[in-house]
DNA sequence: CGTAATGAAATTTTT
DNA sequence: TTTCATTACG
């Protein structure tokens, strides 16, 4: 007990030592809210609370599990529930379906898999969609969910053809999700905010049940999540939330940042403790990050506090083009890990759009330095995998009709398009499943007899694996992959691309074991199923491995680094251009910025290019905004001389419409320079007289500025240091790896950015299978 | 029925 | 530039 408190600011122990009653922890970045909320919840055991009736509510896995660990390390061998709000809506669902009209089976819809089904609907339906991509009408149907308007209630209000389309298919959608006893994610949090709405006693029973209900990252919660929070705590509002408005970054998916703003009318007689004192960054970072954020009007004002050193100015450079952002950023990096001052995985690189991490790979393969970009393709999204689960999912619910489709076909059997849409039109007539629709396919009108003893027979295949899909998950999946022969072509290509797949599927196949490990015995389907669409990738992301990282904005949300680079703090990227209009967004493309900075620990550069290509266009740039808002007396400036625009100025370019910064030091905005001369006046560019005034002759005519810095970059511009294409490798081919020396190119497949080789190691005696344009390898020159 | 070719569109994405 | 989705062919 006493060492619970030990160590802890005074505010620190005032939130570890609250017991009843509602409790608002206004954390700011780096104040130890982890550390206070584990503490708390180990406080409550120590006070006698059954461990049981304590839930923690987190929007991440990895969160929930950082928790979960570290409330073990307080209160070992007592365990709380932490987890995610979906996870937590999913096992509730589990065992009150029947009352929100689904079974207990029922599947969960990812993002692609609801895709389908909506774009099924609005083909069935007819709807002249041809300005609205399906997207856009899953995005507005996602939008009202999470304002909890549900379909019966989705009234079109006035404002152009999207919502009356929307009013149209949402209810199709959403009863062809019931019939096939499907939800997707917004659903499993609507259902249980209706759920908790419409059944006293049910509300009733699951407050007494979760009498100390804590949320994290309140400010990011939407008004389901925040009703779900509400009907857990009327009878016992023994509500912590922990949270800051100044990190709320969520607010396109829904996140309302007046929960948090209203909490303290919400819940009277609220205890309000702020976490104000940082203890991640130095002085330096903290005081540009607030004056950043000072610029916020919807915000609770808080002063961000720290003991720690004052430490290096902010830095901020502006470069000539991506390229030299890049690459002036990783020569710093790679500079400072040769001095031996850092590790790799000291330094993070944060963007605002992913596309922005292009340059950035290349510097960072030229460098030969290891990095790692949190985001790749998710396991559970990869084609084999889901393939492969659909099968499950169909065992475990047979209505589930995204499940048929993705495997009816699949391996090819040769059922094709215009079977699949015969039996579309069956099961829609006669009102039951596409399994259903395929059982009777003698029935089925226009199908050929032999098409539809094909279907039969896949039927009947089907019936074999559901006959067998008892025991253990490992099980039934290798049944699954027996019987539908999955793999085979696989095995048969040579293609790298299929080698991987294999190599997914195995990873698979070893994660249904852990699974069947850790619930040994009482293993269900639908357990893991859901275990499956509730993952995410990045919680794999590991901050052990010694790579610097590479990441976007939104991900950086909850980690810190040594050495924080923000690039492109341009206008149209930071602020985002989707976000200029409204001040709202404004402001959260404002809180972004605020987050990205305040991950820093040492040393935070912020950087821009003057020129950079966007979709293949080469344009010239607009600072942001936001860094006229900054305390240009604590940055340290430096910029890099650019190639000064030429000749007088050509209206096209200022075309943005962006008001622009770089008016206030003088030098007109131009046309980019092109410093390929042929390239020069092609394009949609006008060939104005600007472009005959200035003949391009040669590329130092261009240039002006300091001569040398010039120099400099025309070299760049000039000389491209040779990139490494794909195509540079063949079989046979020695080539050399950062981590593992020296190989031999064993094998080659795919080609362009997919081209992949399979090499020979004789340091690690083993064989490595590369990408060949996201590796390191190199060629080796004898 | 399956594949290759063309064309439009392209933030962020905790689940 | 790249990525996808739809369309036109074999």
């Amino acid at each position: 007990m006493r060492d619970l408190l030990r160590g802890l600011t005074l505010a620190q122990r005032e939130a570890v030592e609250h017991v009843d009653g509602p409790l608002l922890i206004l954390a700011g970045p780096g104040s130890g809210k982890t550390r206070v909320v584990t503490h708390r919840i180990a406080h409550l055991i120590g006070q006698g609370i059954p461990p049981a009736q304590i839930l923690g509510l987190t929007f991440t896995n990895k969160a929930a599990d950082e928790m979960r660990s570290r409330v073990e390390l307080l209160a070992p061998g007592r365990p709380v529930r932490l987890s995610t709000f979906h996870r937590f809506c999913a096992r509730l669902l589990r065992e009150y379906a029947p009352l929100v009209g689904l079974r207990e089976n029922y599947t969960i819809y990812d993002t692609s898999d609801s895709l389908q089904a909506l774009k099924r609907t609005i083909d069935d339906l007819g709807v002249d969609a041809t300005h609205f991509t399906p997207g856009q009408i899953a995005a507005a149907i996602s939008t009202a969910k999470n304002k909890l308007v549900t379909a019966d209630q989705y009234v079109p209000r006035a404002g152009g053809p999207l919502p009356s389309i929307v009013a149209r298919v949402y209810p199709v959608y959403q009863s062809r999700l019931l019939s096939a006893s499907a939800v997707d994610f917004d659903d499993l949090l609507v259902h249980v905010a209706v759920l908790l709405r419409d059944n006293p006693e049910v509300r009733a029973e699951l407050d007494a049940r979760n009498r100390y209900v804590l949320v994290d990252e309140y400010q990011d919660t939407n008004l389901a999540q925040y009703m779900i929070v509400r009907g857990l705590s009327v009878d016992y509002p023994n509500l912590a939330v922990t949270g800051d408005p100044d990190q709320s970054i969520y607010g396109w998916r829904g996140a309302n940042l007046n929960n948090i703003l209203d909490f303290e009318k919400d819940y009277p007689g609220v205890r309000v403790v702020r976490l104000e004192q940082n203890y991640r960054s130095t002085k330096r970072i903290l005081s540009v990050a607030a004056r950043l954020i000072a610029n916020n009007r919807r915000r609770k004002a808080k002063d961000l506090f720290t003991d720690n050193a004052e430490g290096a100015p902010v830095r901020f450079h502006q470069h000539a083009s991506e390229k030299s952002e890049a690459d002036t950023i990783v020569a710093g990096i790679a500079e400072a890990i040769r001095a031996g001052r850092r590790r790799p995985r000291d330094f993070a690189v944060f963007y605002r759009t992913n596309a922005l991490s292009r340059a950035l790979e290349f510097a960072l393969r030229e460098h030969g330095l290891p990095y790692q970009i949190v985001n790749g393709v998710e396991f559970y999204q990869r084609k084999e995998i889901k393939d492969i689960l659909a099968y499950l999912l169909l065992i475990n619910n047979p209505r589930d009709d995204v499940a048929f489709l993705r495997v009816i076909n699949t391996p090819h059997r040769g059922i094709g398009r215009t079977t699949v849409q015969r039996l579309m039109r069956h099961a829609t007539q006669y009102g039951t499943t596409l399994l259903e629709a395929a059982r009777e396919s003698g029935l089925v009108e226009d199908l050929p007899k032999k098409t539809a003893v094909t279907v039969a027979r896949f039927v009947a295949m089907f019936d074999r694996l559901n006959a067998v899909a008892t025991g253990p998950v490992e099980e039934i999946l290798g049944h699954v992959l027996s019987e539908t022969k999955y793999r085979e072509p696989l095995v048969q290509s040579e293609s790298e691309e299929d080698q991987e797949r294999l190599a997914n599927i195995e990873e698979l196949l070893t994660a249904a074991r852990q699974f069947d490990e850790r619930h040994a015995g009482d293993a269900h389907l639908a357990e893991f199923l859901e275990e499956a669409c509730l993952v995410n990738d990045t919680d794999a992301w590991d901050t052990e491995i010694d790579r610097v990282t590479l990441m976007t904005l939104h991900a950086s949300k909850g980690l810190e680094f040594p050495v924080v680079h923000v690039i492109a703090l341009e206008e149209g990227l930071i602020p985002h251009e989707r976000s200029r209009n409204q001040p709202d967004e404004l402001e959260e493309e404002r809180r972004l910025l605020f987050v990205g900075f305040t991950r820093a620990q040492e040393e935070l550069h912020l950087s821009l290019a003057r020129y950079r290509e966007f979709r293949g266009q080469r344009k010239m740039t607009v600072p942001s905004q936001f860094l006229l808002e900054l305390p240009t007396d604590e940055l340290e400036t430096t910029t890099e001389a650019w190639v000064e625009p030429v000749g007088a100025a050509l209206a096209e370019s200022t075309e943005s419409g962006y008001p622009s910064a770089w008016d206030m030091d003088d030098s007109a905005v131009d046309a980019s320079p092109e410093l390929d001369a042929d390239r020069a006046p092609r394009g949609r560019r006008p060939v104005g007289p600007a472009w005959q005034a200035t003949p391009l002759k040669t590329a130092a005519e261009m240039l002006l500025g300091p001569a040398t810095a010039a120099a400099d970059v025309m070299a760049e511009a000039l000389a491209p240091v040779p990139e490494i294409s794909p195509d540079d490798f063949a079989l046979g081919m020695l080539v050399r790896h950062p981590e593992y020396g020296l190989g031999k190119i064993m094998a080659l497949s795919g080609s362009g950015p997919r081209r992949t080789a399979t090499i020979a190691f004789a340091a690690i005696g083993g064989q490595k299978k590369f990408i060949l344009r996201q590796s390191a390898l190199r060629p080796a020159r004898r």
